[in-house]
DNA sequence: TGTACATCAGTGAACGCGCGTTCACTGATGTAC
DNA sequence: TGTACATCAGTGAACGCGCGTTCACTGATGTAC
């Protein structure tokens, strides 16, 4: 707050003075050139124009910035997710697609924290605050589906779980095939987004959730 | 040949005599243990008995040994595919059950390979060689989609590269997300296998390939 | 069958490099009185 | 309002390390005659 006025990369005097959100964005930056491996303490440390023992300050160690940086992640994943749900608004299969949509514009635009937060290798086990945070960004998911199972009669109500690992294993799958950031992409007949509402369409028609001459033409 | 009675690690004389594919054993054994980055050209020489100049008389660099490990596990990977399609055998829907199946346990057996193929950053352009073994992979689960899609009428017909780029999404979230050797795993209500085949159930019925009640109690 | 020679597949020493981490230090900042 | 002092957040030099890569070299192997 104090030094909001300060862009990453000025200084004022001897002291940064907002040196750990610059190293967290010179991270987040050289994720996305680099991938996760590609990240060094060193550049971070250089691309904040601060000498290779500063960032000791602030993170333990190389391990510790990179599990700081999945976490906002999370948190920000959560909440472009929550938003996109909107309480289910203005009906549930709307928002529903809406979620689709966001997860792979985050993943699309954000890849750094997706990459961190996937494919950094980071270890949930001894990072109790980490795990919550994934979990928290599942459990929008899981209640999305959760409030879909609820259309059906309760004799042939799926798993609302198993519907949530679904979805995202199918997001997932899209979005690292597909929908990263340049690398790895490939040539596609249509966007990532359509191919993900088009498996969705199929997935929800499947469980009976909506007919099949329901929503046959998304938008 | 020559030299196959003699196992890795093994030498005779000046001459290692099986160095290529103790370097790619090697480098199999390193990115299973640490990942892809953890794959080092100084420590698969050392692994192998060898000098740390030695691996230049058979790759390029470190990432030519890289992109070799991924080439072979793509053939290994279609190699699998294909004998679980077996052809369409017995019948169609058993045979893609199995392909599902075989997608699964290759990335669970083969975490090495499936991390080189999928994980790794290998760049197709530039490697023709790698994107056609890649595209033959793909293209197994493409001929087990047509072969679906024949079953229905031409006018209800889903396009067969959608289809199976669907199923290719799921199963690679899924491998990634849930099935993966050792790390990143996370607590399942069910097996990734039966996981990836209650959504496929799902999504063919979804289609209008099978019907409500087909099928509804996988093996 | 033996020999001379070309080629192949290693050695080992050396290089420059960048990294992670530590250390004693010092300038800047905040606060008690 | 000043001042003394504790604490904070940096510096910069140094370390050991392992990596990728090169080089001139040499031992082993294959082959032509």
């Amino acid at each position: 707050m104090r030094w909001s006025e300060h862009g990453p990369g000025q200084r004022r005097g001897y002291h940064h003075g907002n040196l750990r959100e610059a190293l967290i964005e010179a991270a987040l930056d050289l994720i996305a050139r680099k991938g996760p491996a590609g990240f060094t303490f060193a550049e971070a440390a250089r691309s904040a124009g601060v000498s290779s023992a500063a960032p000791y300050r602030h993170f333990r160690d190389r391990d510790a910035l990179i599990a700081d940086v999945a976490l906002r992640g999370f948190e920000l994943f959560t909440t472009h997710l929550e938003r996109a749900w909107n309480d289910g608004r203005p009906d549930a299969f709307a928002a529903f697609e809406s979620v689709g949509r966001a997860y792979l514009a985050f993943a699309h635009d954000e890849p750094a924290y997706y990459s961190a937060m996937f494919e950094a290798g980071i270890a949930f086990d001894g990072n109790p605050e980490l795990r919550q945070a994934a979990d928290a960004a599942f459990a929008v998911l899981r209640r999305a589906a959760e409030t879909f199972c609820a259309r059906l009669p309760p004799e042939k109500r799926p798993p609302a779980l198993m519907m949530s690992l679904h979805i995202w294993a199918l997001s997932h799958g899209i979005a690292s095939l597909f929908a990263r950031g340049d690398s790895g992409r490939r040539k596609l007949p249509m966007s990532p987004e359509e191919l993900l509402e088009a498996g969705v369409l199929v997935y929800l028609r499947g469980l009976g959730i909506i007919e099949a001459d329901e929503h046959t033409k998304p938008h």
